[in-house]
DNA sequence: CATAGCCGCCTTTTT
DNA sequence: GGCGGCTATG
């Protein structure tokens, strides 16, 4: 009875998508058919009998679940699984049962500039002073905190240091301030839906009954709020099916913890596990780099990576003099290989941060290569989108304040700042919303004739826009775009306008699109969709453009030829990171390293620049240190590029942890590690200054320091 | 109240 | 090298 689904499968795959009752842990490594055995799984269990009504999929992107569900249905698994992410997940959850979470079921999604606002407030609110009180830091502070599923109450109440009980009041006052506005961030999406099912055994029970068949995807980069979320889903049934890579989790900093994949056994000790160690991907060679690098991090089980593929060309390390050279050469040998006759869709170029992109596109226009930048997200920050959707937020969500402040007087209507401000202090006064108080401007003391007549226009505005709430999103966001003034103070704009057009258009279509595939359009679920947006859910691989994206990006998706830039000390791993310092972290970078080069199939492409312009300032860069690792000599491919300078290269003094050294314009530090690579070695040093520097001693003059 | 211009912060990665 | 936020000016 297997054997239309087993025919193409080997037989650990086979073991994988057979298993039906009871925990299961897939360990895949890269390119061992991870998602063709979870498709083939679902169709298995329907196939046995289970309804697809009863099963819900979780990848880690909206854009992986819809392929995901077109792989079903390609099987024969007929619709009706629930295929989506954590997040989207959570906010079915909240609609559905919003009156025992206590908030509305047209809650507003809050981006991180939304965000931002808030913490901001909140801030202030408590009279702290911003600059002790970073609100980016606070705002990374209650993120964990949610994502550990502590919320600010519990975490005031533990609070015992100063730091801690500051960060508590901005903690609960940012939790008053989204509250009042009827939003939810991203984690509290999360945290609210696990502490629902914590919370409310009814519900929990009637969640579990419904999905009583769960397979979550990328479980290496589930964080605690979603571990917490998935236990509760499968406590009655223990169906539980996880599949993922410790090698792969490359999103710690935003909560993710590895430790939940490790501890899998022990969370359900009946659990089957099945090792997918075959790579049908990359070649031989390129899977000899990734293996090499990855070995390198000491907090990690042992795996291997097998071949299938034959050996194939090898690795390509190139040294180029800037990031234009480098740019430059990554173009022509895009069209090489074009020329040899592979696919633009079929490559790929990499880099650590979104900065680089416009470097690479540069290169690509002056070659004309079509490209896409998979950068999704980006397309909702413009201004003129975030525009017409605030039009939209307030219509749903009369008490989003933040889209209300952002449209009054966009455009420019003469509502000014001193109106705003009397609006909002009688609102406060009267504890009425904003939006409630604009509508009763007429009885506001405080405002003169010209003030509430412009207001009372606005309103009046509004609400003929509500009436249209029901139904379609397209052609009310085309209303509230040409009547609100919008458009017309874009076509006024000129050149720049226009493009701000075609994006709105663009917008449009997006919402038509969105009402011809939902399966009930409204105008909440659209805003809920595009909040839950990612940057690979643009990326059209049927297009034949080369594609330019982020190594995180990259996650789960597969190249002929991957090209990999900036692989330098500072960018990969990432001054930022916190590499330097912390061994864990520089292990997650080198993850992310291994991610990137694993999504090669054939060919892959290493570049690093000797000089890179960050902020406008040319600076000298030092290789990567995980260049050094992947068991590739590359120093001779980096010699035909002249690597010859003026610099008199410097045999490094031999460092140990602990020296103190004196650096010409760094002055005196410590060395905290050192990394002997023969003329390329490396030290990171600590100088009192407080910085932290990794230096390539045959450019650092570094010498030591007594002893 | 609108606009222009300046300052400062920023840039790691994202659902 | 860019954007957001603030201030001074009209």
């Amino acid at each position: 009875m297997h054997s239309t689904l087993s025919r193409q499968l080997t037989p650990s795959q086979r073991e994988a998508v057979f298993h039906v009752d009871g925990p299961l842990l897939v360990l895949a490594g890269p390119g061992s058919g991870k998602t063709r055995v979870i498709t083939h799984r679902i169709a298995a269990l329907i196939e046995a009998g289970v309804s697809p009504y009863n099963i819900c999929a979780i990848t880690f992107t909206n854009k992986a679940a819809e392929e995901m569900r077109l792989r079903a249905a390609a099987l024969g698994a007929s619709a009706g699984a629930h295929i989506s992410t954590f997040h989207s997940l959570c906010v079915r959850i909240l609609r559905r049962y919003a009156d025992r979470v206590g908030i509305n079921t047209n809650f507003s999604v809050y981006d991180d500039a939304d965000q931002n606002r808030c913490i901001k407030q909140a801030v202030k609110d408590c009279e702290f002073d911003t600059t002790n009180f970073p609100p980016s830091r606070m705002l990374d502070a209650i993120s964990t905190l949610k994502n550990k599923l502590i919320d600010a109450e519990s975490f005031k109440a533990d609070a015992d240091d100063f730091f801690s009980r500051t960060l508590a009041e901005i903690y609960l006052g940012y939790e008053r301030i989204l509250s009042e506005r009827n939003g939810l961030d991203f984690d509290d999406l999360l945290m609210k839906a696990a502490f629902l099912l914590r919370d409310c055994p009814d519900v929990c029970g009637e969640l579990g009954n419904r999905f009583k068949f769960l397979l979550i995807d990328e479980y290496q980069d589930t964080n605690h709020a979603q571990y917490a979320l998935a236990r509760a889903l499968v406590s009655q049934h223990n169906n539980i099916c996880a599949t993922g890579d410790p090698d792969q989790s490359i999103y710690r900093w935003r909560g993710a913890d590895i430790r939940n994949i490790l501890a899998f056994e022990s969370d359900w000790p009946d659990a089957k596990v099945v090792r997918l160690e075959e790579n049908f991907r990359s070649t031989a060679t390129i899977l000899a780099a990734a293996d090499h690098l990855i070995a390198f991090n000491r907090n990690r089980k042992d795996k291997v990576l097998i071949p299938t593929q034959a050996e194939g060309q090898a690795v390509r390390i190139t040294a180029f003099e800037d990031e234009k050279t480098e740019t430059k050469a990554i173009a022509q040998q895009v069209k090489e290989l074009a020329v040899g006759g592979a696919l633009l869709r079929d490559m790929a170029v990499f880099y650590r941060v979104n900065s680089q992109s416009r470097a690479i596109e540069e290169a690509f226009i002056k070659e004309k290569i079509p490209y896409q930048i998979v950068r999704g997200v980006e397309f909702y920050r413009r201004k003129e989108i975030r525009d017409v959707l605030a039009y939209l937020k307030i219509l749903v969500n009369p008490l989003d304040e933040i889209a209300l402040l952002r449209i009054i007087n966009t455009p420019a209507r003469g509502i000014g700042k001193t109106t705003i401000d009397r609006v909002r202090a009688y609102a406060a006064h009267n504890g009425v919303s904003f939006l409630e108080a604009v509508r009763k401007s007429d009885g506001i003391s405080s405002l003169s004739k010209a003030p509430k007549a412009k207001l009372a226009v606005f309103a009046n505005m509004l609400e003929q826009f509500k009436k249209d709430l029901a139904g379609k999103v397209a052609p009310l966001a085309e209303r509230v775009f040409n009547e609100s003034g919008l458009a017309d103070s874009l076509r006024a704009a000129g050149a720049e306008g226009q493009s701000a057009l075609e994006n709105v258009n663009e917008l449009i279509n997006g919402a038509a699109d969105y009402d011809q595939h939902a399966d009930q359009p409204s105008l909440v679920d659209y805003l809920h969709q595009i909040s839950l947006f990612s940057d690979v859910d643009v990326y059209d691989a049927a297009s034949d453009r080369v594609a330019l994206m982020t190594l995180h990006a990259a996650k789960g998706l597969e190249f002929g030829h991957v090209f990999i830039a900036g692989v330098e000390e500072g960018l990969l791993p990432h001054e930022r990171s916190g590499a330097a310092e912390n061994d864990d972290e520089l292990e997650e970078e080198r993850r992310l390293f291994f991610v990137g080069i694993t999504r090669a199939k054939m060919g892959l492409y290493v570049s690093f620049a000797r000089y890179r312009t960050i902020r406008g300032q040319s600076l000298r860069t030092i290789p990567s240190q995980f260049l050094f690792e992947l068991g590739v000599d590359f120093t001779e491919q980096v010699e035909q590029d002249e690597y010859n300078e003026d610099d008199t290269s410097r045999p490094g003094p031999d460092l140990k942890p602990g020296q103190l050294v004196r650096h010409d314009i760094f002055g005196l530090g410590r060395v905290k590690k050192y990394t002997d690579m023969g003329e390329n070695s490396v030290a990171v040093v600590r100088f009192n200054s407080g910085q932290t520097k990794t230096l390539m001693l045959k450019y650092a003059n570094l010498s030591k320091v007594g002893m």
